[in-house]
DNA sequence: CGCTTGATTTGAAGCGCTTCAAATCGTACT
DNA sequence: AGTACGATTTGAAGCGCTTCAAATCAAGCG
């Protein structure tokens, strides 16, 4: 009756009945399989295509051994994540895996993000800057190839790919400490691992060029609004550094959405920097010093350790750490002088 | 042998096995479906939590009649689109429904991000801002339950939850109108139909304040770059309007990047105003005044136009038009008297 | 006690597709 | 003509889970 809606969905069999031949044929010659001769891939070419017909995904999925499914963990509303997941997208299409995503937002933590993904049966899993702790990550290598971009982890059987942090805070340090700064203050990122590398970065930073009286770590997050608030602090303390260092581009913009909201000259007064290179610090109205974490390289080598896992049978762990690249923009300068 | 990776995953019938029972009951303890005793439930919840058991969703996917799965193109990368999704997550779980995401990327059109959604058996698709034609989404409609947010359809079987953009756009001529600004220009969006209506927004306002004569449309779309190129040729072609009003915001980051790098005054020389209200508006160095979209709103009709259809049965098609509403932030100015 | 009832449990048939051993077909060769 | 052999095609057994009619059970009643 019902002629409007689906009205019986096209499967294999129907291809198959159209051509006289059977599921089997039908199925090889859609999967690309050797058997069917030439002018039988053809015949059924042309059925499928004129019965309108799509492979139903799941079956396919539960028949066959490999899903060639790759699970991508992000936040959305990152916007050095929606960079990555692009790239992610390519270099697995390269290499003939498909990409499915789930995203940690406010009703939906990691956890159930990453179930949502190992329930769609994906061979391995993406992790973008995941928060789980070590011991987690280690659990969920055991089940099928991980590999964690961002963050460092001390668990076997996870892959990481990732950027020196520490390096990279420290040539922000350098680059601030060669204009003349001193009072170069960092606002922090929160309790993940990622967070403590980039301070530990930022510390050491300072105690080599002999600047460690002046370090002063804020309590921050990885958001606008933790941004916000730690440069309002640090505007009600009075003594305000010459530099901030903020953990992320995202909590730098909130560090500069209050300094200009209270009249603060940035970089004349205070120079500001971010982390990420993300597409919200090259826009021009923001235009903020920050660091390259190479997006694409990063998603081509994470892609490529889960494909070595899964099709070359690697079993030992790998980590990729990647050179960090301070791109200077507009919101650093030297210091005022009578400042510090 | 291989012990590390795998060692099989549990399936229901491991469960079934370990506390003796046959699968059937222990599936529909776990779907917690009518039937199995209180006592039954009991031993087999805790079986299936002592070993681990995670249910193959695809093997559910496919046994089960309904897969409740709602599929969401997206682009990823667009901050309105990101708040859309984080919405519409929490507005499909709080009627029993999942989301599944598919971005549509550089290499990765909206053809084939559908299709993944369709093959992975959603059962309704909500679809933020596509480009395809009326026909093909008519189409699509005739498969299974499409809602379109934000722009205008017009093939039945399609749902519709859009804000009214042409009056959108209205109102921030009318704002612009007020505050004296007479060479109001326009760069457009694009192909889409969404531009056309705000296009033709714009242009009616112009008419309705008896601006006609200072109507100017800019080639544009909906990204920074495009928004930079249209800054450009304004700043190019001298005669420069004292407001620019952006089809989104975006695109209006673009424009104002360019102004700024040029050191035309925002919103002294002239004013800029986006559409959207996204993050990215409210940030307090970009602060751009703009159009309020209601992304929670529309994720909310979006899921219940798709659930309706569903689970009720609803066929006819339905459109929910949401006011718009404009906001005000800095980017927006009385103009410079002798400009004009 | 035998029998009815309602509460539980289970066997068996799929969901739509893949796989692979076994069957079929043509053809080349002796 | 008879046999062997490579090229194609197909039957049948699942993949792991759900469903539902039929079976089983325990309790309740005259």
């Amino acid at each position: 009756m019902d002629m409007s809606r689906g009205s019986r969905r096209v499967r294999l069999e129907d291809v198959a009945a159209r051509v006289g031949m059977s599921p089997a044929s039908v199925s090889m010659v859609l999967s690309n399989a050797p058997g069917p001769s030439a002018a039988t891939r053809e015949r059924v070419l042309a059925a499928a295509a004129e019965l309108g017909y799509r492979p139903d995904r799941t079956a396919s999925l539960l028949a066959r051994r490999r899903t060639h499914l790759v699970g991508v963990l992000m936040e959305v509303g990152s916007a050095f994540h929606a960079e990555l997941v692009e790239d992610l997208h390519e270099a697995a299409e390269g290499r003939g895996y498909d990409v499915v995503l789930s995203a940690v937002t406010r009703t939906r933590d990691e956890r159930r993000a990453i179930e949502t993904l190992v329930d769609f049966r994906c061979e391995a899993l993406v992790l973008l800057g995941p928060v789980a702790p070590a011991a987690q990550l280690a659990q969920l290598g055991r089940q099928l190839p991980v590999v964690v971009i961002g963050r460092r982890v001390s668990a076997d059987g996870v892959d990481v790919v990732r950027t020196a942090d520490a390096d990279g805070v420290g040539q922000v340090v350098d680059h601030l400490a060669g204009l003349g700064h001193r009072a170069i203050a960092y606002v922090d990122g929160g309790r993940g691992p990622i967070a403590a590398d980039r301070r530990h970065g930022y510390r050491t930073a300072m105690r080599r060029h002999r600047l460690g009286d002046h370090a002063q770590v804020i309590a921050g997050d990885h958001t606008e609004a933790a941004g916000a608030r730690a440069a309002r602090a640090l505007l009600g303390e009075g003594g305000l550094p010459t530099a901030v260092v903020a953990f992320n581009d995202h909590c730098a913009l909130g560090v500069l959405d209050v300094f200009n909201r209270a009249g603060v000259d940035v970089p004349g007064k205070i120079s500001v920097v971010g982390y990420d290179d993300s597409t919200l610090s090259r826009l021009a109205s923001v235009n903020l010093t920050t660091v390259s974490q190479d997006a694409r390289r990063q998603a081509e080598h994470a892609v490529a350790a889960a494909v070595e896992r899964l099709d070359d049978g690697r079993s030992a762990a790998r980590e990729v750490v990647l050179a960090p690249r301070l791109v200077v923009r507009g919101t650093t300068g030297p210091p005022t002088p009578g400042t510090a």
